[in-house]
RNA sequence: GGGCGAUUAGCUCAGCGGUAGAGCGUCCCCUUUACACGGGGAGGGCCGGCGGUUCGAAUCCGUCAUCGCCCA
């Protein structure tokens, strides 16, 4: 038989893909409009930063929603999926500094009109290019509804909503402890912020006593912050320190007198028990100054360097003498950077004597999450979200159950990060985002409103006065990212989209922005739109290296996904590869390009069997036709009830965001049972009848079970087979109650696996070539099947013996096999080995079956699956002892 | 310190009450007219340790160990 010539032997994706993915396009098949006849599913896209290119993060988190909404589409209900951009404030002003940086140029230099003017060219430049790299992925978005944060619509929300809360009184303005980035310039919210361990010196420092006497020794890894101690802190219970508390010890350097205090936040087993309290430059003793109400000095400045201590409160002429005299006592350290600070001060301790000890220590030092650099806890005055009463709903919506985590286990991190978060800094001193709708008097009176008219009006009205200046800032990326799934569905206006598509079916995210971004959404969710903003959130797993490390730049070991994978494996074997890899279980996955390998192979095979079926010389039947039941073989019956049930698994593993388990289940039947078992099947004699009709069926059902995951291989193979419509995209998910299922005759079908198995594996350990003539036993269920068995394993010629129990019957076709060819000593030998196994394998089965216990509590059915191995092994080796007194 | 997860064949992982499976890798055989990006076969594991529950545990419970992540 011929192939079709016109169809190329290997599948080659860097053909078919673009070709395919250009043709959904101009089908318009992503595109959707709200219909209230059908159920809606909607996911919004979590929008990826313009600076951002794709990496296997993205590929993780991005292909289940490419999965779930084509799934969703093929059952019919109104599936959409909408893309966006995140303006990634800090991510692109980095990007945009480091280009001015080039020509020499500065954002000041610049200008700020000159400078968002530069910022739109450059996403105008650049933006697109993640999505077409995920066009070239194969995700297949509602590109027409696209939406960026920084549209007009978009930026109307983000006002209304910063307004709505400040009339609240959510929105504040106050001087608070940030996490200030001194190289991005800018604060960061908690969430931006991670511990990295870091390899310093716990330095014991010796605070004498005010009166002279012996003083207290606190330890702390931060020296150069000792010039704003405002208290030593020891915790109440600890018997060193009980008579020190209350009583003053003196600042060595700067000789300022500060008490010693009790305080539950201090853990006696750090260091020496007793540490310096410096409530401007640490948060937790930013926490224990506002407990005890102690002055908070700052000493260092935005740039991260030491500066005049700068006292907020309570600076009496008395006071200020004091801090004169400190000012000039620590003029030497005065501008330096604070890590320079830290060995010079170190220094002069170490001079002065009071250095008690140091020693080597690794403690976790607060960088930032986008700059890396290390952050400087900072008393400033900015724009905060008062989060307690928007936490409560969101925190309740999940507790009802109205929102859950798939994996559930996730549910806990987001209680977690609920339970214990603080009041949100929004402001950021960064150009690129959206300005803050304030303005201040020349009194620093605040004028919150939509625009510049309504500020003046307001201002006029409240303070008489029209002079205004504009706050500088802008917010926070995640305040705009935070109104999502409504604000890109039109809101504030009531658009069709946002009455039929809010709340969306499924979230799916990290499990490491479930706090900084999911729980945004839900509280900012409730809070303007009155309900859930979604009803599921699917966590996918982070991506590791296969040594378990994270993927990264500077270690070396990440993969990029279209240069490292698209072009090797294509989109499909990619996409495949990955999601085999996803499991609920596992919170991290560690990738490994076999997996896509494999995949890639999957789909030259799948190609190949598509090939053999179309090249079928008595033709296919139309879409969706199968052969009179009467007509159909065992093998046919075999393969539409493993059909069958492989549709049932998969469309169950979608259901369940159990998307490896749906690969693997595909790959499985794909590739073993219809292209090893069934295909093969349909060369032996008598099975040619019904075999096209079958396969067209088979194939046809199945790609469109693999659509989600694999879109093009399974388009491609759709549309070369007879089929209804013009694209798989909008093809219907196959309904397993037209497929035909016959449990006997599969399992006839099964057993004649294993008959053929045993068979392949005889005559490979005996070396015997097809060409040999064979005797082969043979269960008598299968009697009527010799002529596939005799196909299936390969055997020229055969004579059948059959028998009548058919549990284990491998021996006998050894006896008939080796008889003409074999060493009669190995195969004694053999026939001893195979003899003593035997006999273990009985002798445990029948102990088990002796035992009352086993025989009165397992269930009937294993009982009787006992008893019946029990049996095989007593026929099995019946047979073997004939055989060795034949032999003998 | 608290929480979560992982620990099964050389590697990556399934299995989650009836004493073990896949792919890759290894070894052997096969160019059989869909496919060598293929087919067939073999070898390889006291299922991290120790207790407990059960007639029976890789599977459930407890505990310890190692690794990873998150939060302090």
């Amino acid at each position: 038989m011929n192939a079709r010539p016109d169809l190329p032997k290997n599948y080659d994706p860097a053909e078919v893909e673009p070709r395919l993915y250009a043709r959904s396009t101009a089908l318009g098949v992503f595109h959707e409009d709200p219909d209230p006849a059908r159920p809606p599913f909607i996911i919004s896209m979590p929008p990826p930063n313009i600076t951002g290119r794709a990496h296997l993060g993205h590929a993780s988190t991005y292909t289940p929603m490419d999965i779930l909404t084509r799934y969703h589409r093929m059952l019919g209900e109104n599936a959409d999926w909408i893309p966006g951009q995140d303006h990634a404030a800090i991510a692109t002003e980095a990007v945009l500094v480091r280009e001015l940086a080039q020509e020499g140029k500065t954002r000041e230099g610049l200008g700020r009109k000159r400078y968002l003017e530069r910022a739109w060219e450059w996403r105008a430049q650049y933006g697109d290019i993640i999505n077409q790299q995920f066009a070239r992925l194969g995700y297949g978005p509602d590109w027409e509804r696209e939406r960026f944060t920084l549209d007009p619509g978009l930026s109307a929300a983000v006002t209304k909503v910063f307004i709505e809360l400040y009339n609240d009184g959510l929105i504040y303005r106050g001087t608070r402890l940030v996490n200030w980035d001194p190289e991005a310039q800018s604060t960061l919210s908690d969430a931006e912020v991670e511990n990295e361990p870091l390899d310093t010196f716990l330095w014991n420092i010796c605070y004498r006593a005010d009166d002279g006497g012996e003083g207290i020794v606190i330890a702390t890894t931060r020296p150069e912050t000792f010039l704003a101690d405002v208290a030593v802190a020891v915790h109440p219970d600890d018997e060193r320190y009980r008579h020190l508390i209350g009583t003053k010890v003196v600042l060595p350097l700067v000789y300022r007198s500060i008490p010693i205090i009790a305080d539950e936040a201090v853990q006696s087993a750090f260091g020496t028990g007793a540490v310096k309290v410096t409530p401007a430059h640490d948060q937790t003793d930013y926490e224990i100054g506002t407990r005890h109400g102690l002055p908070m000095p700052t000493v260092i400045d935005f740039n991260g360097r030491i500066s005049a201590p700068l006292w907020r409160y309570d600076e009496t002429p008395a006071r200020r003498a004091t801090i004169d005299a400190q000012t000039d006592r620590m003029r030497a350290y005065i501008g330096l950077d604070r890590f320079e600070a830290r060995r010079r001060i170190v220094d002069d301790l170490r001079a002065a004597g009071v250095l008690v000890k140091e020693e080597p220590y690794q403690t976790n030092v607060p960088t930032s999450s986008r700059s890396h650099a290390v952050i400087e806890p900072l008393l400033s005055l900015q724009w905060f979200v008062k989060m307690d009463s928007l936490a409560k709903p969101a925190l309740d919506a999940y507790r009802s159950g109205a929102i859950r985590f798939v994996p559930e286990r996730f549910g806990r991190t987001y209680e977690h990060g609920l339970e214990r978060i603080r009041d949100w800094n929004i402001s950021r001193q960064i150009w690129w985002g959206h300005p803050l709708p304030v303005w201040y008097t020349p009194n620093d009176d605040v004028v919150v409103a939509e625009n510049e008219a309504a500020a003046r009006r307001l201002a006029g009205e409240k303070y008489g006065t029209t002079k205004l200046r504009r706050d500088p800032d802008t917010l926070d990326t995640w305040f705009s990212s935070g109104l999502w799934p409504f604000s890109i569905l039109g809101w504030p206006e009531r658009t069709p989209e946002l009455e039929h598509w809010y709340p969306n079916q499924v979230m799916v995210t990290s499990f490491d922005i479930i706090f900084l971004w999911v729980a945004r959404m839900v509280m900012l969710g409730l809070r303007f739109m009155h309900d859930i903003p979604f009803s599921t959130v699917f966590v996918t797993p982070l991506v590791f290296d296969m040594e378990g490390r994270k993927m990264s730049k500077s270690l070396g070991n990440a993969i990029d996904p279209m240069t490292d994978l698209v072009p090797l494996y294509g989109a499909d074997g990619t996409r495949f590869g990955l999601v085999r890899q996803m499991r609920l279980e596992s919170q991290e996955l560690r990738f490994d390009t076999r997996q896509c390998d494999e995949a890639k192979r999957f789909c030259t095979k799948l190609w190949n069997a598509l090939r053999y079926t179309v090249a079928l010389e008595e033709g296919l039947p139309p879409a969706g036709v199968l052969p009179k039941t009467e007509a159909l073989t065992v093998a046919d019956r075999w393969i539409l009830t493993e059909l069958r049930r492989c549709i049932e698994t998969v469309s169950a593993s979608y259901d369940g965001f159990a998307f490896g388990v749906a690969a693997d289940t595909l790959l499985q039947f794909g590739w073993y049972r219809l292209c090893d078992w069934y295909v093969e099947a349909t060369k032996a004699p008598g099975g040619k009848e019904t075999r096209g009709a079958v396969l067209s069926f088979v194939l046809n059902a199945f790609v469109r079970a693999m659509h989600p995951i694999a879109p093009f291989v399974s388009e491609e193979i759709w549309l070369t087979l007879p089929h209804d419509g013009a694209t798989i995209v909008t093809a219907s998910w196959p309904d397993v109650a037209e497929i035909p299922e016959f449990p006997d005759d599969a399992a006839t079908f099964r057993a004649l696996i294993d008959k053929v198995e045993e068979l392949r594996a005889v005559r490979a350990e005996w070396r015997i070539p097809p060409k040999e003539a064979m005797q082969v036993a043979i269960p008598a269920t299968l009697a009527a099947e010799t002529g596939l068995v005799q196909t299936l394993a390969t055997i020229a010629r055969a004579e059948f013996i059959t028998y009548e129990n058919g549990t284990a019957g491998s021996l006998g076709d050894r006896i008939a096999a080796v008889r003409a060819v074999a060493d009669p000593v190995k195969l004694l030998e053999r026939y001893e080995r195979e003899s003593t196994r035997l006999v273990a394998e009985y002798e445990r089965s029948m102990r088990k079956l002796a035992n009352r216990g086993f025989v009165n509590n397992a269930a009937p059915d294993v009982v009787a699956a006992e008893r019946a191995k029990a049996d095989g092994f007593r026929d099995e080796l019946a047979r073997i002892r004939r055989a060795l007194d034949e032999l003998g």
